[in-house]
DNA sequence: GACGATCTCCTACATAAGTAGTAGGATGCC
DNA sequence: GGCATCCTACTACTTATGTAGGAGATCGTC
């Protein structure tokens, strides 16, 4: 439930990212993907990536065909949860509050989003948590 | 408007949070500070984080007294801003939608910051941007 | 069964980030 | 006016990040 620090560089994230995206996928793949997204990296740079998140445990690989398959450990919901605590941590020390205003107001929400938003808060408002600490 | 990368270590932004706190310092205060917090840093690591800081241009130092002073001339939303609009980009493809519910979930929001989100949606909902493209 | 394409492993190397020591100037004070 | 302080400048070292080449195992195929 709680976030221990997950380190991700950039660089892994933009890798993590391709393995959300197609599920599963070999190295080449991978690089495919990154391609695709501009990134011009080598093969082997994005070997060497992927081993590495590996060992960090945010991937896990299986070797059934030829080539090791790749699959993400880690979830982009978790990672975002985990980004956006050490954002609201860092910079607001700890309360979302701020930070969610900020959102809504700078960046432009269509209008299905803002329902779904507006029905949440009155979820929210109803069954008000008595948060417990 | 547009921010531009905007480039910051983890530990660069604990300096400059130093500063944001407390408006402007010595090294000496800024590391007083960050002792504070827990960081056990040498008075040379903050001098030198600060200049590193100065030469991005992200903090400005005056020399009137024995020591310098500086101030961040990065404001805390601006780089909140940057750092939201790049979670958005690398884990939602831009869309701002997902990880504002995201935050509401999962964040717990005191009754007052309800009640203002709520009053914001409201806003929004009214004046509704007809957002253009 | 040699050849080209692929794979993984190991190694390497440049730049950035994080941390700090030392030297030498200025300041205060007894 | 010499001593303890405090300040900045310069230098240095370690670990992380980003990037990739070469070596050797495998495979598919002519």
């Amino acid at each position: 439930m709680s976030d221990k620090e997950l380190e991700l560089a950039p660089a892994e994230l933009d890798v993590l990212r391709a393995l959300w995206d197609l599920g599963s996928a070999t190295v080449r793949q991978v690089m495919h993907h990154l391609h695709e997204r501009g990134r011009r990296v080598a093969y082997t740079t994005v070997l060497t990536f992927l081993t590495r998140l590996e060992q960090k445990g945010y991937v896990r690989s299986d070797k059934s065909e030829l080539a090791y398959v790749y699959r993400a450990k880690l979830s982009r919901e978790r990672v975002s949860r985990s980004r956006l605590r050490s954002l609201i941590e860092q910079l607001y020390d700890g309360a979302a509050g701020p930070l969610v205003l900020q959102l809504v107001q700078s960046e432009r929400l269509t209008p299905e989003e803002i329902e779904t938003l507006q029905k949440l808060i009155e979820r929210l408002d109803l069954q008000n948590p008595e948060a417990e600490k």
